[in-house]
DNA sequence: GTTGACCTTCCAGTTACTGTAATGCTTATA
DNA sequence: TATAAGCATTACAGTAACTGGAAGGTCAAC
């Protein structure tokens, strides 16, 4: 299976793909006689599950250990457990700034005259000094 | 005003400060007799209102057309309105973003047995092919 | 005179890739 | 058979927004 052929199944660039075998995220794959990658089932999946688990929002160092967790039957599921839930509330406070965020710059955009003049509220707030 | 003064009363690195120099966000001030910058007051309040917009997540090349902006007395407070609002939209996306993958974690963490076994529902669904 | 806190420049490293160049293989078509 | 398209290969540069560190100069105090 050429690298194009993963690449569609997997929802991942070719470049990705190559990326993450050089730094050892997935096994270099063997080589056909021409010299492109051929690769097999086992690592279409793990590719998938890169993807996936990137799409969740790791790091591609947590993807490291959630791929070796996902290769380890001697795992135990409350380290995944764990991995998981550190993240989940990692996405909770980045939506909290977000969210204060969002409320000031409501704020400034309505305090904005919006007009053809030079008076602008928003240029004044960011000026401000901040205690 | 040395570059650590003006790091503290802007609430930047001297390394950020440096930086901005460099690529031209602000003008390189003055020298001391020894080498050392030499900051103005104006210099300190371009550096308060980066850290600002930088804190509303604008980056260094919106930054830039906002500092364009400030210093332009010529300038439609429309322009600056219309900027900021993209930013809100932006934010907005972002937020609904993470709202999905907040619900899709919630969903595995509360999958998981959290246990001493090695089954666990969280690697299934990374693993799982999805259309 | 020496310690510590500050400053200088310059270069490397970070993250997760993408873009580009230069080149080679495969297959279909003119 | 020439050639063009559509794949593949490697290697290097670039991105964003800095941070860290090395190697060194300066300043104030003790």
């Amino acid at each position: 299976m050429n690298i194009g052929q993963v690449a569609k199944q997997s929802g991942l660039s070719t470049k990705a793909i190559r990326y993450y075998e050089s730094i050892d995220l997935i096994p270099p794959p063997i080589r056909q006689a021409n010299g492109y990658r051929d690769y097999n089932q086992q690592t279409l999946s793990a590719l998938r599950f890169l993807r996936q688990a990137r799409q969740f929002g790791f790091s591609l160092e947590e993807c490291r250990e959630l791929v070796v967790l996902y290769q380890n039957p001697q795992r135990r599921s409350a380290e995944v457990h764990s991995l998981v839930e550190d993240k989940l509330i990692e996405v909770e406070r980045h939506i909290k700034e977000l969210r204060s965020i969002k409320k000031l710059l409501t704020k400034l955009v309505s305090s904005c005259p919006n007009d053809e003049g030079s008076d602008c509220e928003i240029l004044n707030a960011l000026s401000a000094v901040k205690s």
